[in-house]
DNA sequence: ATATGTGCAAATAATTTGCACATTA
DNA sequence: TAATGTGCAAATTATTTGCACATAT
């Protein structure tokens, strides 16, 4: 029945998504356990961040045009996307999440387990340098 | 400056999207558009699909959990993914797109361009399915 | 001891791209 | 005839998986 068995190597990804807010991707996960566990493999790493959102304790989030992003906030929020640098920002939707959570209990082909919002557009950062 | 010529490709792809609510992947696009071009390339449908969205003649929903999805209505409407047999369907959103909008009007830390719900859950059929 | 986890490398899936040829304007 | 589009195949990117060995319970 797949019980759960502790590993270092699970414990630090949890750690390091939790120190962060940008919602890094598989890949930047690598590269920070690297720096811990030299020999860790991109497998293990999969392994764990699919492990950790089955169980909840992470949310992993669908990509857009790229890698999948992990986030260690698992409460519903929604997100501003840079569609120029692909940095992902939360964002502060309390009554939007209200307005969700009503019309999810009124849809009527299927059951709703969840929903996001989301934002597209260009972030401070670019802006400016697009002013150059 | 990339000007557009005509294909007869591109007008069949884009004639078959407007033909189906059920936002296929480019791999269904291409399965179809083999049967009125048996040579026509992955390739060029791609090409076609990136092509479009870009101009803005489609959009394109960025994958969850496997290929991404195109669909010929471009206005702002919503989703209802089903997380068993990945099936999007359209929702109807009035008053969240509004809210939504405020909100990014609101938006202070980027400029905003785009923005959408999307709810996840079981669709109807596989509900009835889980039931035998 | 036995189930679970890991590293490694190979496999798979989705998408993109280089190039020679075909088509459009 | 010059720019754009296509087919093909190879390349790239993101992710998953089989297997022998390591670690946790």
């Amino acid at each position: 029945m797949a019980s759960l068995k502790y590993s270092r190597q699970r414990e630090s990804i949890k750690e390091f998504l939790m120190g962060r807010t940008d919602h890094p991707t598989a890949d930047v996960v690598y590269e920070n356990m690297k720096l811990i566990y030299p020999n860790i493999s991109l497998g293990t790493v999969y392994r764990n961040l699919s492990l950790l959102a089955d169980i909840g304790e992470i949310k992993k989030l669908p990509s857009f045009g790229g890698a999948d992003r992990f986030d260690f906030r698992t409460d519903q929020h929604s997100h501003f996307i840079c569609t120029k640098c692909g940095r992902i920002m939360d964002i502060d939707t309390e009554n939007i999440d209200q307005l969700l959570e009503k019309t999810a209990s009124k849809f009527e082909s299927g059951q709703v387990l969840g929903f996001s919002a989301r934002f597209f557009g260009i972030c401070e950062d670019c802006l400016k340098k697009e002013k150059n």
